[in-house]
DNA sequence: AATCAGAACTCCTCTAGTCGAGTAGTCGCC
DNA sequence: GGCGACTACTCGACTAGAGGAGTTCTGATT
């Protein structure tokens, strides 16, 4: 732990603040600070560099809203280390898998070595939001089946979901029941004639929400996936749409585009 | 400008700090705080709550790193109004579009309306990092041709790139050259015979590095969206990787999967 | 040897101020 | 009318403290 730090150059006009969370910064891109490394206590860095409490504070602060550490209340700041990341693949949805009796996110986590599994599940009805109406061809007069879950890899939550179906479909069906039973919502709906072409989504990435950083217990500086897949079937029409939110360090996402 | 805001509950055991950035949240996120709006000064919110100056700027300091506010030293603290945003749809790299004679960039930029611009292009030789020669199925013998440049709208950076070429296939071409000519890289690698097939697409959202945040003129707690695309050819040779940050305010991404 | 109490160390919240610098409006002078 | 000085207001950086609460180590006691 004996890391050297260089001092402040009195003559930049850069904040102090700022060039000590430069000196950590660089210090972690190059190694000499590795993930899961305790960065020195605010006490250690007050003497080194002469500065108040609240000078450090600030450039810890800074490097956490970087994402770049932890802290940790009576333990120490730490170099974050990034946990193993899920790649989705673009054939994630493919018949082939869905066949194969269980859903997309149980799979694809055992494969990569990890225990998955599916909490706060919640079934409701309501009126379709605008949104949701016009990516599923309705009006605000429809009803709406809702469905939300939480997924977790080794107890630890990495994507929350919301699933909304059209209550004329999916009203009185395993869709409607806590567990979907094999292949999932997707299977049940090629069960019951509605053959799936192709999946649209839409990705953005932002910062969460409170109620988001919560529920994925994700750590400051860490940005989400928000991303909002539709389901066609064959004949066009959209049958589901699913408002999923993802830490993005937990994910990688990949897609394969057309280039002809 | 007269916003209503709550009381503390002396009552919680949560920070001041946070009770009052909850507050100003709801005010954003219901609209009472439009974007644009400005958010009461750090003086009035002092008198407001009757707490000391450090404790109102350690709210504003949350509500910042969260994305929701800019502030403008002199001026005040603003709601962040969010630009308007580019989707960049799944056929994007569609032969068709390459046809046209623009670089993909170009024509959804002036379709949507915008003024786009490229510049800060940059284009050296070098010997391949591992990732990349792992992508382009070279070893670290191989020259590389990277090509740099950035991406504006309006005059406003949203998109920095960096392909990754061998240097055996770009090198001496047109590729090589500041102006590509029409219809881009993808172009003249068809024209030389490289028939593309397909992209693949890797995506990851994170916060920005320090160059990051300063080439793309980011706002604090703007996230961005961290693309690598690798381009084969119909023989299944990858002939591109194209290293992308975007600004994760400027895109919503788009991608269409198939379901069989 | 195991356990418990305390000390030492960590980060967290907050106060009460100082000085600095950018912005914008007012008001008087030319 | 135009221009510059002044002033009030804004956020930015920093100091020098306080008490609190969680963690870890250590040493004494059983």
């Amino acid at each position: 732990m004996d890391l050297i730090l260089p001092g402040l150059d009195p003559e930049s006009d850069r904040p102090v603040f700022k060039q000590m969370a430069d000196h950590l910064r660089e210090a972690i891109e190059h190694g000499r600070l590795a993930p899961g490394a305790k960065v020195p206590s605010e006490a250690t860095l007050m003497a080194h560099y002469g500065v108040a409490r609240m000078t450090v504070r600030s450039a810890l602060q800074l490097l956490q809203s970087e994402g770049l550490t932890v802290a940790e209340h009576g333990r120490g700041v730490f170099v974050r280390s990034r946990p193993p990341v899920r790649r989705l693949a673009s054939d994630r949805f493919a018949r082939r898998h869905r066949q194969r009796g269980k859903a997309a996110f149980i799979v694809e986590t055992e494969e990569s070595g990890g225990k998955p599994s599916v909490d706060s599940i919640r079934i409701t009805e309501m009126d379709a939001s605008a949104d949701v109406a016009k990516r599923l061809g309705l009006t605000a007069q429809d009803k709406i089946l809702v469905r939300s879950r939480r997924y977790l890899i080794n107890g630890h939550p990495v994507e929350t979901a919301v699933s909304y179906l059209p209550a004329a479909i999916a009203s009185g069906t395993r869709i409607a029941e806590p567990d979907t039973g094999p292949g999932g919502i997707y299977a049940r709906l090629e069960e019951m004639g509605y053959r799936l072409d192709h999946f649209d989504e839409e990705i953005k990435a932002r910062m969460p929400l409170r109620e988001e950083a919560r529920a994925l217990k994700l750590a400051p500086g860490t940005p989400v996936f928000h991303l909002i897949r539709t389901a066609f079937t064959e004949d066009g029409r959209a049958v589901e749409v699913c408002d999923t939110v993802m830490s993005s360090d937990a994910y990688v996402l990949a897609y394969q585009l057309p280039a002809r």
